[in-house]
Formats: structure tokens, C-alpha cells, sequence
DNA sequence: ATGGTAGATCGTCTA
């Protein structure tokens, strides 16, 4: 069964409600993630999505910050949502489809702007997020299953305008990657958006705070679409989708998206 | 070195 999966950290689900419609409605993926839906669960708006055929939802809602939403076209049942770092945030949710594949969604801690732990407890407990998530995945190897999300790391070189400029710049320092590369280690990750593209600079967020966020074009890629091993190859057609981060009062990140023959 | 913008919520935190 082929399928279309979208990530997506969407700052503010009730905002954004008429950008997701349109985003489904346009590329009709089969199911998206979300991230920062900054909603109770409660307050999501499903009937919206439920009438573009998106009827399934699960999801971790916290007021006001983070939260995760998966909504899928296909049922999905509930199969966990850890609390890494015991932070009792809404950062992680984990569905099985009916195929058996398991798709985890998650929005790792930012981690503040300074990139020490002894003075900035934020990046203390984005590099204990990562390293309990390694360790969980070390213990109960995943298989058949997608990591998806806001992992707020751009690992390679190319994966920010400046590599350079960035090294002491909170989410591409080198104990960031290595923490993420042990995770993706631990789990048998395989990096989907690059398997599919392998070359060349590729962003998936860019700030705010830039006056031309296009023209200067100092992006990230911190979101991301992995896959177990035996599932990897299944994956193709990764594309970012730039031109949403052109919106009208759009997201900070652009969604990512990956097909799967499975 | 600093400040720039956005969202939830309504002074301030988070990103």
C-alpha cells in the first residue's frame, strides 16, 4: 500500500486551522504530523479536518506550548507517548496503522540560546531528551515503524546557510549532532529526506525575525522524515515545501513530506 | 554584540 506522509510544525494549530486544511487539500497526504499545536486536545479544530476525509486523529495537547497531532486519512490507533527528561511536556506521540507500521511524532525541546548546560538548564534538557530517546530506542529496537518531526537539529553541513557561523549556534553544535546521531544510531535510523536527496544545502525553517526571510535565505533544516532499515528502501519522492513558508501569516517551518510503497 | 518577529495570553514566556 503506498502512502504520502507529511511533518509539519505548525505554531498554533487553531491559527493555522485554514493553512492545514489547504495544505491537505492541496497535497493530500495520508497522514500529517504536527508540531507546536500550542492547543489543549479538546480545543484542536477536527471537524475541519474530519470533512477533508482526515478522520482519525490522536494527539498530545499542552496550553499554550508544544503539542503533537497526528491526523491521518487511514485509522490509526494510539500506541504510547513518552515523557523524555521528564519535562511533562507534550513532545512525543506514537500511532500504528493498520498495516503494523508505527509512526512516532515528535517535537524535541529547542533548547534555549545558549549552548551550555551549566548556564542554560534548556540545553541541559534538550541533550537528556535525546539521550533518553536513544536509550529507549536502544532497549526496544524499533521496526516497520517512521520517526517524524521538529527534532530542532540541522545535523549536516548543508543543511544550514552557514555551517561555519553556526557551530556555537543552539541546534547545529557539534554535542547537538552527535547526541542526534546517537539516537538515529540506536534506533537503526535511516534519514529519509536525504536518501532521497543527498546533495545540496536544504532548509526546512527559516526565522522570523528576518526582514526578506526568502532573499536571505538563512534557513535550517530541522525537520525531519527517518525510517527503520527494513522499511528504508520502501521510501521516495521527498520534497520540503518551500512555498509554504510564503504564506499568508504562515509558519516558521515548511512541511516535509516522503512517500512510502508498503 | 545586539536585536530583530511571532504566538499564547494579557505580563511574560517560549521559540
Amino acid at each position: 500500500m503506498p502512502f504520502t506522509l507529511a511533518t509539519w510544525n505548525i505554531n498554533s494549530i487553531r491559527l493555522r486551522e485554514g493553512q492545514v486544511a489547504r495544505l491537505l487539500q492541496e497535497q493530500a497526504p495520508d497522514v500529517i504530523c504536527l508540531q507546536e499545536c500550542k492547543s489543549p486536545v479538546d480545543k484542536i479544530p477536527t471537524e475541519t479536518f474530519a470533512e477533508l476525509g482526515y478522520r482519525h486523529m490522536i494527539a498530545r495537547g499542552d496550553k499554550g506550548y508544544n503539542g503533537v497531532a497526528i491526523l491521518s486519512r487511514l485509522p490509526i490507533k494510539e500506541v504510547g507517548a513518552q515523557d523524555f527528561a521528564a519535562l511533562g511536556h507534550a513532545r512525543h506521540i506514537a500511532g500504528e496503522l493498520e498495516n503494523g507500521v508505527v509512526i512516532h511524532n515528535f517535537y524535541v525541546p529547542a533548547g534555549g540560546d545558549v549552548p551550555d548546560r551549566e548556564v542554560n538548564e534548556k540545553f541541559g534538557q534538550k541533550l537528556d531528551y535525546l539521550t533518553e530517546m536513544r536509550d529507549w530506542f536502544h532497549s526496544d529496537r524499533p521496526e516497520k515503524s517512521i520517526l517524524v518531526g521538529d527534532l530542532n537539529i540541522a545535523p549536516r553541513e548543508d543543511d544550514v546557510w552557514s555551517h561555519k557561523q553556526l557551530l556555537k549556534v543552539v541546534s547545529h553544535t557539534p554535542i547537538e549532532v552527535e547526541h542526534l546521531a546517537e539516537t538515529q544510531d540506536a534506533g537503526g535510523w535511516v534519514d529519509i529526506t536525504r536518501q532521497d536527496i543527498p546533495e545540496g544545502q536544504l532548509y526546512s525553517w527559516w526565522s522570523y525575525r528576518a526582514r526578506d526571510w526568502d532573499a536571505a535565505d538563512k534557513g535550517r533544516r530541522l525537520d525531519h522524515i527517518w525510517a527503520t532499515t527494513d522499511i528504508a528502501n520502501a521510501g521516495h519522492s521527498s520534497r520540503i515545501l518551500r512555498d509554504v513558508r510564503g504564506w499568508e501569516r504562515p509558519s516558521d517551518h515548511a512541511p516535509v513530506f516522503a512517500s512510502f510503497d508498503l
